[in-house]
DNA sequence: GATGAATGAGCGTTCATTCAT
DNA sequence: CATGAATGAACGCTCATTCAT
């Protein structure tokens, strides 16, 4: 019973390693789902016993991914001390996880988030659980007083993730920078400078 | 002969604006070009008289409207002076060419900068050229002293440009918030103090 | 009134002549009517002034052409006697006419003659008429004992045709033989053998 | 494992038999796909798994009906002797091959033989390889002395398969004669006289 | 359960024909 | 009369999905 269990998920697990390669190399649209199943190892009768549609397979990756993602996180987030501390790691992991997971990073900004559904989705929910720990950081950050008391969670959020992942797309379709990671020291820097308690009554207006 | 060709880029036009509603109410994939005719009041004839197939007609849409947007935008410039007023004005004008353009911003940030072609089409082009002017803004800054001389152009475009993005694209698929201008005042406190001269040796490393 | 006939016949010209070029080079199918009206310098139109649609155009050309080469032919065979020296004569013209016309060559055997309904086109009358000259050979052939008297007239003229225009579609497709014209004697000299009154005693049955 | 294949050669020659007759009765271009499939019972996908497309489909008619052919020649050939015997005998088959295959008669002379594209095809070679058993005859003939000596192998194949062609194009598109082999003693004498050894001297030049 | 052969709805594209100018 | 821009019916082909074995 066990073992079935086993063979199921990781027949699931060869099937979405195989469905996130052929995805990622095609996008979409142009992805054939033989072609997942012969990479598979598998028949297409298969993959439609696992999952609905063609579909329910591209949105089943993020649900496999995320959580790896966000356990991978927290345990690199251990024994860190200090929110700059954590910020600059949680940093370094986003980029490091998109370098070391092309095929990943490509299916997630080409294919999960630019779907006019992706709001809908489990995906956008674990994802949101996944920048909650960004969230945390900052909350953490503006009790330390590294952080700008007054700033929106939120707009912070998408600043950073935004900034990042724009990196990325163009990482990906133009092979630059060669090591998403060079990007680290001068991100958090500009990010910290960003988001952190400095007066903003220098400028005039 | 004037006339002809007015008729010829009018009814491009009419085309144009036709696929841009459909495409961004429906996607690429899912937009059929019988419906795009019928909502142009055309046949498919004449769109394949126009364009050279589906996709050239989605391709066809950035370049008539990023030069558009392009020549707003040099209008809004003009008399300001100031790399940070000019900076307040461009940001604003982004945000407002999407908040006033929604099928546009959809079509931009769903079908077309995550199509893996993008960075080879003419529309990639034209969108450097756009914010080209956005470097010359940070350039001028550098001089006035009230960006930091060190700063990476392309970083900080990246970290702009993917920040309003990633606001857009919730602001799309959320409705959230309600009026992407209304972010415009804290996107450029965070902005100018993210590139901002300011010392960063605040900060233990 | 004349002239406005002279025209009205010119451009008829005008148009069959570009429509036998691009039929032969493209075929029938592939042929555009577009590019028929481009060749012939006229609009399509007008060309569907002229003619019913793109098979009566087609069907005109034989119509057109094979009055031509009947003209031609019976201008050749005057002042030749005997029905030998005719026959020969009328070969000769057969094998010419296919030589200076590629063209005409092309659509009659590749086009016209594979049509299904060609036994129901007014070009299969014409081209009985043109054929009728080959019948009242073989019967005067007949009356001077050169040929025959138990000679099956249709027979020996579908011998006589399929025979020469076998040869004529490998010259037209293979290039082969480089002269139509070159085979003339042998072709005279075999048909002439088969048709003859020679005794077909002298095999075993 | 047999089953299988016998399945699939099977299906295969089932639609091919479909195809025949529709291409037959309508004509390649005005053939569709889906009236193949439901004469054959299978759907238009099964057609386009097995072939490449429309026209890889009327190339696979003669590449399976000529082997074929061919061997039911070699099978009637066998035991007779004389080259005139074996003369009367291809003269008959191919006529009553015609006769019993209408529809390939009409694909044959109708489809393929007019198709400008026909001497780059397999199934001219085949062809050629089919009528190579009329030259081997010619050549036997010759070494016996009921064939000229000096007749050109090739000249004599145009004349013998044109007139037989000829024949049956009448005999497919206006149904005369009623029955094909009722010409076969008449072509058999006009043919053996043709390309005997009779001396053509009695004609005066 | 697993397979993969079979399905058939669905759509992009073409081009002969028309008709307003 | 001549034009040629506009039409839209028509069809080959694809591929996600199913289901008999």
């Amino acid at each position: 019973m066990n073992k079935i269990n086993n063979n199921k998920i990781a027949k699931r697990d060869i099937i979405l390693t195989a469905a996130l390669e052929i995805f990622a190399q095609k996008g979409f649209q142009k992805a054939r789902v033989n072609e997942i199943a012969r990479r598979a190892g598998v028949s297409e009768g298969t993959i439609y016993k696992e999952f609905e549609d063609k579909e329910d397979l591209l949105h089943a990756i993020p649900e496999k991914i995320i959580p790896e993602a966000t356990l991978e996180l927290t345990l690199h987030m251990q024994g860190i001390k200090g929110a700059l501390n954590k910020f600059r790691k949680f940093l370094w992991c986003y980029l490091h996880f998109f370098e070391s997971n092309r095929d990943w990073a490509t299916i997630l900004l080409l294919q999960i988030k630019p779907n006019p559904k992706f709001t809908q989705t489990k995906a956008y929910q674990l994802i949101r659980g996944f920048t909650r720990i960004f969230i945390d950081i900052l909350e953490e950050g503006k009790r330390e007083g590294v952080f700008k008391e007054s700033l929106d969670n939120n707009l912070a959020r998408h600043i950073f993730i935004g900034g990042i992942e724009h990196i990325t797309m163009r990482w990906l379709l133009l092979g630059k920078p060669e090591h998403l990671l060079s990007y680290t020291d001068e991100l958090f820097e500009i990010f910290t400078k960003a988001f952190g308690p400095g007066g903003d009554g220098g400028y005039p207006d």
